[in-house]
DNA sequence: AGCACGCCGACT
DNA sequence: GTCGGCGTGCTC
């Protein structure tokens, strides 16, 4: 033990702790070891008031004068650092660019079990073997699955991905085996084993030219663009990219939507590469995600296919990194750290020198933005793979029309010819948001605010208290609903939307003959629910509907008719990136209808058959949609020409929730420079949720700079607020929807 | 976020 | 007389 002087100089432990609080918290190394550059980035458990926590180390230094007397930590548990370098300093800009606390960020980019201390976990594959009763009972057993699972171990012990390659349902089949005591499951060096790479098809010219392109610029960081049609071949692109970057030893890191990572993909993945694959998905246990996490540190896992959280995997040995859908919103967490993958993965590619590849057929406007500007490379991908014939696609006007379930005479007399000829039918119905707009049926008109609203931007205000109030969700304006049309004097006003169990009742009464299958978040819970509902529904004809799950993916070869409903909705919505969405929705569902043999129809059904939105979508496609919409955007002062904000709060009554952010707008106006806009508070959209009312404050500035500038300044502050003690609160940088 | 401490209602 | 409600304050 040394004296007390000596220990109030020595170095200590600065630990990012898992809490909401904007601090480290100094601790004495444990064992009264000297604290040094190595322990940063490793996990320490710490006593922290009455409990026990385990933090990270963040840094080392001097105690702080000003604090309380740093107490001894428990134990350092780690022998080498789980963050460092790369991964340690893109952790610590994303806590800075989020704003929020270091030890919440580590606390994210962690699995469940290294969150609660436990250590790295060892990473060996499983494969299964006969036992000895399995070698001698093998010949007599009865043909079927079990034998044939049997036949093929006795060549060999095969590993599980090995074993899913050959037939996704043998699981049982090693079951059956394991309880009779035949066969046995064994750990084995995750990189022992690897099926031979199977070759692709040959790549056509355009595709050639963007492999081309990425293999060129290959040795550092390059952001790129591979803009390629439905259909176009995107991921051979990828799975050349990712052969040539294991062909150098690296690592490739694939982030895939959620709905994208399914057994087909991994299955083309796994057989293509010719090296074991790991997945990274919220399905998977928590060890097994633990197992990823340590493979990828150790550099054992070499190709990693993973949704939104597998950007936070150590890559020490990093090639290249693969954004597949990058327009799609579930790359952003919406709780938490709200972090947006596909960014944070540009952040990591530039810390890491490799590329990043970002690929879509309905590129986001901001990645479009940044491929205009020269900061993307632009890789186009224009032919379609195969013979596949553009849709015909047909504008329904429902204005004054009677319909039923929000269905038309016109839509209804096309789902019966579609079935009559043996087609199947998808009724898409886009939801997006949940605060309806009113609409006039007789003449499109729908209200707006007086005060936000200019001649190129309208902004829609939303139905409340039961249609009876109209509200904007930007400036908070209210007033009463009409009780006519101003526009045409019509009565006809109505606020928008049927839900997809409406319509189903609606087409089952109308086409009781055909079977009608819904399919939404309330009839799909499970991640392979889907696919088994449409094994179900098989070829016959038959009528789909659904939401966005139904938008992409999933083979539907003999789909001859996609109507879809709802577009008002997003025509009109209070969110600006609304008409985004709707734009990249429309393109991916349109090319669903119709394929080689047979051409698809697809049916818009609308109040606003006139609306540029749509003219310019069907004139000239995604390329002149989002030529048209950044132009609006960049008159209306939204992303990517400014930068958002978003702080919400929630208290059980508004007026708290609205003092705290009207104080924290009088905190930001303080140290905001001019170009700081602060917009509410005003409700949220759902305002009330779980009895509590949640408000929120828009904060825009045209520089990025200033609006971090402005925050960084004023949270502080914020949070030292008497109000915020009263009132859950959070801030969203980049926020993915306003309302 | 937890967890403790601290002052006011219905229970053995 | 006590168990327990959640407001307020603190955590190296």
């Amino acid at each position: 033990m040394s004296d007390g002087t000596a220990q109030s100089s020595a170095p200590l432990w600065r630990v990012a702790l898992p809490l909401p609080l904007p601090r480290l918290f100094d601790y004495r190394p444990a064992g009264d070891a000297a604290a040094g550059a190595d322990d940063v980035g490793t996990r320490v458990r710490v006593p922290f008031g009455q409990r026990e926590l385990v933090g990270v180390v963040a840094d080392t230094g001097p105690a702080d004068p000003d604090a309380p007397a740093a107490k001894p930590a428990l134990a350092r548990l780690d022998p080498e650092p789980l963050f460092h370098g790369e991964l340690l300093e893109s952790l610590r800009w994303l806590a800075r660019y989020t704003h929020a606390p270091l030890g919440e960020v580590f606390a994210t980019a962690l699995p469940a079990p290294l969150r609660h201390g436990e250590p790295l976990a060892d990473t060996h594959a499983w494969a299964w073997r006969l036992t000895e009763a399995g070698r001698t009972a093998r010949e007599g057993l009865r043909a079927g699955r079990p034998q044939r699972l049997a036949e093929r171990l006795h060549a060999g012990a095969a590993d599980e991905d090995a074993l899913d390659l050959h037939d996704p349902d043998w699981r049982a089949a090693a079951r059956a085996l394991a309880k009779r005591g035949l066969a046995e499951r064994v750990a084995v060096p995750a990189a022992a084993i690897a099926a031979a790479p199977q070759p692709g098809p040959a790549l056509n010219a355009e595709q050639q030219a963007a492999v081309d392109a990425i293999l060129a610029a290959r040795e550092g960081f390059a952001p790129m663009l591979l803009d390629g049609v439905t259909g176009s071949g995107k991921t051979e692109v990828y799975l050349a990219a990712i052969a040539d970057c294991l062909a150098r030893g690296r690592q490739a890191l694939v982030l895939v939507p959620e709905i994208g990572l399914t057994p087909q993909t991994l299955a083309r993945f796994r057989a293509r590469l010719g090296v074991p694959v790991h997945a990274l998905h919220s399905g998977l246990a928590d060890g097994e995600r633990a197992r990823t996490w340590a493979a990828c540190l150790r550099g054992e896992a070499r190709v990693i296919v993973g949704t939104r959280s597998a950007v936070f995997l150590p890559m020490p040995q990093a090639g290249l990194i693969v954004i597949d859908e990058e327009h799609d919103a579930s790359f952003k967490q919406l709780d938490g750290i709200r972090y947006h993958a596909r960014d944070f993965a540009l952040v990591r590619g530039k810390a890491l020198d490799v590329p990043v590849l970002l690929g879509s057929a309905t590129p986001s406007l901001e990645s479009l933005r940044n491929a205009q500007a020269g900061r993307y490379a632009h890789l186009r991908l224009q032919q379609r793979a195969g013979a596949a014939r553009p849709p015909r696609v047909r504008v329904v006007d429902v204005r004054k029309r009677p319909l039923d379930a929000g269905l038309s005479p016109e839509l209804i007399d096309s789902v019966g010819r579609a079935l009559d000829a043996g087609g199947q039918v998808l009724v898409f119905k886009n939801r997006r948001g949940y605060a309806p707009v009113l609409i006039c049926h007789d003449c499109g008109w729908s209200a707006h605010c007086h005060r936000c609203s200019t001649p190129t931007q309208p902004t829609p205000m939303t139905v409340h208290g039961g249609g009876r109030r109209l509200q904007c969700h930007h400036c908070g304006a209210r007033r009463p609903a009409p009780n006519a049309c101003p526009d045409c004097g019509g009565l006809a006003l109505q606020s928008q939307g049927a839900g997809t169990e409406r319509i189903e009742e609606a087409l089952a009464a109308r086409f009781g003959q055909w079977p009608v299958l819904r399919i939404d978040r309330g009839t799909t819970q499970r991640r392979d629910a889907l696919e088994q509902h449409l094994a179900q529904f098989g070829q016959a004809p038959g009528i789909l509907v659904g939401t966005q799950m139904l938008a992409k993916g999933h083979d539907l070869p003999n789909l001859t008719l996609v109507a879809v409903v709802g577009i008002d909705e997003g025509l009109f919505s209070a969110d600006f990136r609304a008409p985004e969405k709707l734009a990249q929705l429309l393109i991916q569902v349109a090319g669903r209808a119709g394929r080689a043999d047979k051409a698809g129809e697809v049916l818009l059904q609308t109040h606003h058959p006139e609306h540029p939105l749509l003219s310019t979508l069907l004139a000239g496609g995604y390329a002149a949609f989002a030529e048209a919409e950044l132009a609006q955007r960049e008159l209306a002062g939204f992303p990517p020409y400014a930068h958002m904000a978003l702080l919400r709060a929630e208290a059980k009554q508004t007026e708290a929730a609205e003092a705290f952010l009207r104080a924290a707008r009088a905190a930001l106006a303080e140290v905001g420079d001019a170009s700081l806009e602060l917009n509410g508070p005003v409700p949220a959209p759902m305002p009330r949720r779980a009895g509590y009312q949640r408000a929120q404050l828009i904060l825009s500035a045209p520089e990025r700079r200033a609006l971090h500038a402005a925050l960084d300044r004023a949270l502080p502050a914020i949070h030292a607020l008497p109000e915020a003690r009263k009132v859950r609160w959070s801030l969203d940088v980049d926020p993915a929807d306003l309302y």
